[in-house]
This record gives C-alpha cells, structure tokens and sequence, in this order.
RNA sequence: GCCGGGGUGGCGAAAUGGUAAACGCAGGGGACUUAAAAUCCCCCGGGAGCAAUCCCUUGCGGGUUCAAGUCCCGCCCCCGGCACCA
C-alpha cells in the first residue's frame, strides 16, 4: 500500500504529525474563519495552573477526554475551537515562589513553556494562537476591566465585614475557601477579623443563579451541589419589640415608647412563634450591648471574649454542650405578648439570617438542648394526631401536626398556620415572609502580591475612584520583597513609588488600591477572552463572541463545582446585565470527569506512587497513552490505573496498524461489514455520551471480528475503524489515513462514517430458551420469527424437550430476537 | 445528620426488566523459535460430573414479575460534598 515503513512507531508517526499540524495551522483558527465558522463549536476545558512539577495524569485525563469529544465533533463537520491557557496567579504559584526562592515572574514563563511542551505532546487539538496566561498584562488588563464594570453597576461595593483571615497565608479566604474552619490551602484554623474588603454582590443573583440551574444540561450532581450551595430557606422575618426595663408581663401597653427598637429574627417555622420562649442572640450581635444589663455585663463580655478567641472548628463542632449566657434583657413575643429573656450562645452564628433567632425549644433540636441546659421553658404548638395539646416533650418535634397552645391559630396545619400566622405578622407590622440564601457576598481581596491590582485609587476627597479604562492595566510591578506579613494589607502597600499616586477625579493626591483581586476572578471570565485574543482593543469582539458564545461543551473536575463554576455563571449574568453579551449562563453543557486512582490507592507525591506521564509517553506513544486513560474506567466515574493494563490498548493499535497496512483492495465480507455497522452506530451514539471505555471495547471487538482466524482484512472494512480511532488515537489516525492516499486532515471534511441500517442489520439471531426462567437450550433462527417458528425451533431442542416433558404448560412469553420462556407446573411423579 | 455516587470474577470493568461477567489485564496451556522477545491459538466465577448436564453466584434481608445486577421496601459498607444555616 506504501512504499514508506511498514512497522508502527508510535514516536516517528507522533512527531511527524505534531509537525504538521503545527506547520499547516491545522487547529488553529485565524481571525477571519473565527468570524466566517457556519458550524462552530466551542470545546471547553478547564485551564491547568501551570505547577512546577509539571502536567499530572489527572490534567492529561481531563484534557484527553474534552479532547475526545472535540475531535469527534470535527470529524462530523463542525468547525471546533478548543483554546487552552493558564491559570497561573495566586497563591499556590506565590507560595511556590517564595518556597524556592524565585520571582512567580521569572518561574511562571518556565512553568508554562513546560506545561506547553507537554500539552503539545499529548496531542491535544489546541489553537495555540488563542492562548491565555492569566499573569500576562494583555489578560488581566481585561479583567480589571471586568472588576470596572461590576464596580460602575454597583455590584462591587468595599466594606468592612467579618472575614476569614488565615494567619498562616496570611490572606483573607472567601467563604468557599475554608473547609470545616480550616484553610484550604494549609489547614491551618482561619480566623475571624475585620477588615475593609471588596465585594461582588452575588447574593443579587442567587435566585437567578438557583433558577436558571434547571435549563442547564449539566450533570444532576453538579447542580444538585450549586442548589446545596445558594441554599435558598423560605420564611419569614420577624420582630419582637425589646421590653423597657421593668416591663412586665402584662405591661404590652405601656411598650410603645421602648419599642423603638427590636430584634429582627429569621424562622423557616413562623408558625411556632407561639413557642417562641426565649430570645439567642449570636455572640458579636451589635444589639449585645443595648439588651445586656449591668448586672449581667461582666458575663456576657466574658463569654463574646471566649467567642471571639475560639477558632471555627472548636465552634463549629456540633456536638458539644451548647453554652451562652442570660444578658439580663428581654423582649416581646408579638404572638403571645410574653416578655422573653435575651440569650447569647454560639450556636447562633453572625453570618446566616440576621444573627439571631428566635428559639421554640419545642420543635427544634438544638433549642431543645439548649432549654435542657438553661432550664428554659419548653412549650409544644404543634401536636402530632396522637398528641394532646399539653404532652409533654422529651425531644423537639419535627413532624406534622396542627397547632396548638397558639390562640387564634389553634387547629391549623404547620403549612396553614405559616401562612395564617405571616399574614397577621404583616397586618401587625411584626414581621413579613422572607427568603434567606446560604450564599454569601464574594469577598474578592488579597492582601498578596501576586494577583491583579484592584484598579481603583482612593482619594481623600472622592473617596474610591475607579481607574480610567483608558489606563488599564494597572501593572503588578515587580519587587523582590513580597513576603506576606500580619499587618492585614498587602505587601504592595510597602512600596510607595508604586501606590501614590493623584485622584482621576479631583488631581489630587491618592493613593492605590495595594489588594489585588481573588484568582477566582481570572478564572470566572477567561472562556470569554478566548476567540477575542487578536483583539488588544477590547475585551470582547462582539462579532466573535455572538458566534461562539456560550460554551457548547465545557469538561472539568467536579472540585470546581461551586467556587468557579459559580463565579463565572455570576460574571457571566452580570456581564448580560450590562449589555455586553446577550447570553446569561456560559456553560450550555457540563460534564465533570472522575478521578485516577493508581493500583486501588489515590496517587500522592508523598506515597511515591504518582505517574510521570512523560515516561509512559516516551515509551508506549501518546495514543496508546490516551486511549489507555479513557479504556480504563466510565470517565465521569475515573478508574484504576494499572501498571499493566496499558497492553491492551497498545496491542490494539498495533494490531490495527498491522491489519491497516496489509489490507486489500477487495469487497467486504458482507458479516464483517455488518459488524463495522454496528459499531459505527454504536460509537455515533456512546460518545457523545463520553462513554469511552465501552466505545474502546466496541473497537477491539470489531477488529477481532476483522482479523478473526487470522484473516486479511479489506480495506473497505478498516477504513471506517481508522475514522472511529481517531478522536483517540489522532497521530495514528492521520498516517493511516495519509496511507489510504487522502490529501489533508482526516478531521477535515466531516469523515465520521455513516452508519447503514441495512448493512448493520443481522440476518440471524440466537435466541435463549427458558423453561420457568431458567436457561435450557440456545437455538438460531432468521431474524423476526414469529412465535410459532420460535417454539418449533425451541422444542426441537433435546433438552429443552425434556424440561419439557411430565410438565404442564401455563403459558409461553416470545420476546422477539431475544428470548422464549415456557411457563410450566410440574406434572407430580405419579 | 442531610445530599450525591458506588458495592458484579484474581484485577479494571460490561450489561434498553430478557442468555450475568462483553472488552481488557493478570494467570494457565499450546504453536512458532537454538533461546528469549514479539506474534498467533485455546482455557480462565464457584461446586458436582467421564460426559451430556445440573446446582450456586451481582453487599445483606424481604417483595413485585413468566423473568431482577437492573424496579419497590428495609438495612450494611465504601467514596465525595455540605453541616449548630434557625
């Protein structure tokens, strides 16, 4: 077929074909055909930070999948354009900096040129003329331009709040990046502080961003996470009026005067407010001070110094003993008129709701145990059918019921009695229905160095100015000190030639912002940048974003299922909001893939047991390397990498090389042929579906069935499967298909083959025999037998026969092509 | 505790309610070879049997069905996420 080398070499083909796909541009796309596409498809993957060490098997899984399903989208015609680039700021990179002592200037160029090495290798279908490095001023020029249009629609907004710092990374973490109280990054307890920070407003978007979940095609897990995440609770908010010193129990009148201030509450059960018999403020609650007496103020500061000192995982621990204090003050139940005491206790938590609850000790767990503890009242309002209005409790009672011990709202069901009750709070101006989201603001400050500068001066006068646009970027400058310290700002803030500076508004005297913004936010747009990268004038070409915008298929780690997931869909909607795209979610399609265990044990440097992908490339191919990683497992599942079992993948290419180059001319058997068929149809259908390892298996068994007993295969049966090979094993794909004597790429010019229903049909089935539903006998007839050439096929089977005999026959189930099952009662032995 | 995903040969795994274990790894046997490698052929869940064949087997216990790995009910275990969220 060839004059050229016969033997397969993985090494000389990969090379060669790299080569050329680089010299023809073969995957990369010029400005104009981004704008000229009739069938484009964006083919989206979640870009690596470029580490030190190098790509991991986990990145070349993840990259070799979306891959997977980007080539095979070309081969049906479709233009696709699948970018790559890095994720290359923040903290992971500066504590890498500062570890080995190189500049993340000088050691992210290394990292990438490396990462780009590699990633050439693996033979992704990159546009490397697309490319972006989040650390390059022509990226984040942009994405301080993002920040600019967020800031101008008022959804970045700087306050002081509550933060979680690290004193380890020395950094404030947004809330998603604190794991069970401890940095995620180091472990270390994060602390509480107060600091003024740079929000975005995402809770605005909370609904839309828990609504819009059910028109994605993403996965159930992924969206059942975001939904856990914005965690939406439905209620009501209520005020209970704080009782004047010395009002009594029955003084409601004389309360007008002292009800100039409340306690707002959040409940998701505003119809147990009737059993609302005591009042928990959260510890640091401003209106601490305002309810505490002077006889119970030494306690009440003891105990918020013993919060505040305690880190969150010795708070958040629920199962130890609820404590809190009596600060001495009470206030009204608006229900029952009662005065209530006025608790502080931990359990109650500053960030959710309005930081204090009202407590029905009754039906919720935790104030039930916290009554126990304080000997507090304990009143049951609703009463399960078995129940009496007064049996007593001995643990909170969650279930249905209606209510009792509740005035007017006696005889209620809990879902009436929510309603009944909200519309008397709001005829009483004491409360109203509510909506309360889990979700917090994204805190987006760093107080590092290697980040983007925040572009906003703050000036005396004018207070935060935002940069011009016109002057973006405002460079990262370089220093050599960008040791993070205590002092809870960044190091920019030590080098003053950097951050004095004069007001855009007023001239005068200013001073930079010295934060640079949260990686997050890098990550959150840089899908969009993508097809815009030959524009330095804007950040979007409207042109070219309407073309290809939203992402079609976008393949990552389900690690990023809330944060970056969640950000981007923000910036995203917020962006529309603005005008400067026309679409609201990025992300049409989302898959997250499994993850690679090695030997049945998760891969750590520490154990010694990680795979250096480089090593396995040199030795077996990249193909053989990524066919082998999508054999090995379902890939949204991942799978056990073993050592050995790359054989099978690397036997089947070579056996596919060998029968490719020996085949002939001739006609296809016509049984092969329906073999190939029937693998076409089933590839067309699996792998869109990413169900690689079973699309892997199906073309072992089709070229088994090609070489069975040794025979030359025609090329007019192999030549489809070098097509259905291709998304896997590219290199190999293309020489073979050079060899056919094509001109050009085989991913050009829509080559997937197209099945044929009448060559793929069988003419002949084996159908199973059952007698009572067990297997007894296996017969072979023409395909769609009616049932009477069936049952005369199957009692001509001898031991079918005789399962058959001294039995009565009930009845007979034919399931056509598949199976007979003869229901029978024994005949008893007579 | 709540929400996901799992539990099938020695191993990775496959199976629209319809022949459990496809495909592959490892293992055993054989061919070719001076030998090895490579390649090719055969066997390969457990038990009984010379064999035909029969019995058992998808984490455990029930149920529905002519038929259950698959559906329903009740449990156990593993992995991931969330968790004093009022």
């Amino acid at each position: 077929m060839s004059e050229t080398s016969s033997a397969y070499s993985p090494g000389e083909t990969e090379a060669k074909w790299q080569a050329i796909w680089e010299e023809r541009g073969t995957n990369r796309f010029t400005p104009s055909e981004l704008k000229t596409a009739e069938n484009p498809y964006f083919n989206l993957m979640m870009f690596p930070y470029p580490s030190a060490e190098g790509l991991h098997v986990g990145n070349i899984y993840a990259f070799t999948g979306a891959d997977v399903h980007g080539r095979f989208q070309r081969l049906l015609g479709k233009q696709v354009f699948e970018p790559i680039g890095f994720d290359a700021f923040g903290i992971h990179s500066e504590n890498f900096a500062l570890k080995v002592g190189t500049h993340p200037m000088d050691l992210i160029p290394s990292n990438v040129a490396n990462f780009t090495r590699q990633l050439r290798r693996v033979g992704g279908m990159f546009d490397w003329d697309h490319a972006v490095d989040t650390t390059h001023p022509d990226y984040y020029r942009w994405t301080q331009w993002i920040f600019l249009q967020l800031f101008k629609a008022g959804l970045a907004e700087r306050k002081e709040a509550p933060v979680n710092w690290c004193p380890s990374c020395m950094t404030v973490l947004a809330n998603e990046q604190v794991v069970g109280g401890l940095c995620e990054r180091c472990d270390t307890p994060v602390e509480q502080r107060r600091i003024a920070q740079w929000f975005f407003r995402i809770t605005d978007y909370a609904e839309r961003l828990l609504d819009n979940l059910e028109t994605l095609d993403w996965s159930e897990s992924t969206r059942k996470t975001q939904t856990n995440w914005i965690g939406r609770s439905v209620g009501a908010t209520l005020r209970f009026p704080i009782a004047a010193p010395g009002d009594d129990a029955d003084g409601a009148a004389s309360s007008d005067e002292a009800a100039t201030s409340h306690i707002a509450v959040f409940t998701t059960r505003p119809d147990t407010v009737f059993g609302a018999t005591y009042m928990v403020l959260a510890p640091e609650h401003e209106l601490v001070a305002e309810v505490t007496t002077p006889e119970q103020a030494d306690a009440v500061n003891a105990y918020q110094a013993g919060a505040a000192k305690m880190d969150l995982v010795a708070r958040q621990k629920t199962d130890k003993t609820k404590t809190g204090v009596f600060t001495g003050g009470y206030c009204i139940n608006p229900a029952t008129e009662e005065r209530v005491p006025i608790w502080i206790a931990d359990y109650v938590l500053m960030g959710y709701g309005t930081g204090a609850i009202m407590a029905v000790p009754g039906h919720d767990p935790r104030d039930f145990e916290f009554a126990q503890t304080m000997e507090l009242p304990i009143r049951r309002v609703v009463a399960a059918p078995e129940d009496a209005a007064d049996t007593p409790l001995d643990e909170a009672y969650l279930g249905e019921g209606v209510l009792v011990n509740s005035g007017d709202f006696d005889g209620l069901g809990v879902t009436d009695g929510k309603a009944a009750i909200i519309s008397w709070l709001e005829e009483h101006d004491a409360g109203e229905s509510r909506v309360t989201y889990r979700l917090h603001d994204w805190c987006i400050s760093r107080q590092r160095y290697w980040g983007p500068p925040i572009p906003i001066v703050h000036c005396e006068a004018c207070g935060a100015v935002p940069v011009p646009e016109s002057e973006l970027p405002v460079l990262l400058p370089r220093v050599e000190d960008f040791q993070p310290d205590d002092s809870g700002v960044s190091p920019l803030a030590r080098v003053e030639e950097w951050y004095r500076t004069t007001c855009p508004e007023c001239g005068a005297e200013a001073r930079r912002e010295t934060d640079v913004s949260d990686t997050f936010l890098d990550s959150s747009w840089y899908f969009l940048r993508y097809p815009s990268t030959d524009r330095d004038d804007v950040a979007l070409d409207p042109e070219i974003t309407g073309k290809w915008l939203p992402v079609d298929c976008y393949i990552g780690g389900n690690e990023h299922a809330v944060l970056h997931l969640m950000y981007s869909r923000f910036v995203t909607m917020a962006l529309k909001d603005l005008g400067h795209i026309d679409f609201e979610e990025p992300y049409v399609k989302f898959r997250a893939h499994g993850l690679i265990v090695r030997e049945g044990a998760k891969m750590s440097k520490s154990k010694g047991n990680v795979i250096i992908p480089d090593g396995i490339i040199e030795r077996f191919g990249a193909d053989t390397f990524r066919t082998y990683l999508m054999f090995l497992g379902p890939f949204e599942e991942g799978g056990d990498y073993q050592d050995e079992g790359i054989q099978g993948p690397h036997g089947f290419l070579h056996r596919l090389w060998e029968t490719t180059i020996n085949a002939h001319d001739g006609d296809a058997d016509a049984g092969v042929e329906r073999k190939v068929h029937q693998t076409i149809a089933q590839l067309t259908e699996q792998i869109p579906g990413l169900q690689y390892n079973t699309s892997i298996a199906a073309m072992m068994e089709c070229l088994n069935v090609i070489r069975a007993g040794g025979r030359q295969a025609a090329r007019a049966e192999i030549e489809p499967l070098v097509v259905m090979v291709a998304p896997f094993a590219p290199h190999l794909a293309e020489e073979l298909w050079e060899r056919f004597g094509h001109e050009g790429s085989i991913f050009d010019g829509g080559n997937w083959p197209r099945f044929d229903a009448e060559k793929a049909r069988d003419d002949t089935v084996e159908l199973a025999v059952q007698v009572n539903g067990k297997v007894r006998g296996r017969v072979f007839g023409p395909t769609g037998m009616d049932q009477a050439a069936a049952e005369a096929l199957a009692r001509a089977d001898e031991n079918v026969a005789r399962h058959l005999e001294a039995a009565t026959e009930k009845r007979v189930i034919y399931v056509p092509d598949r199976l007979l099952n003869f229901v029978v009662e024994k005949t008893p032995d007579a």
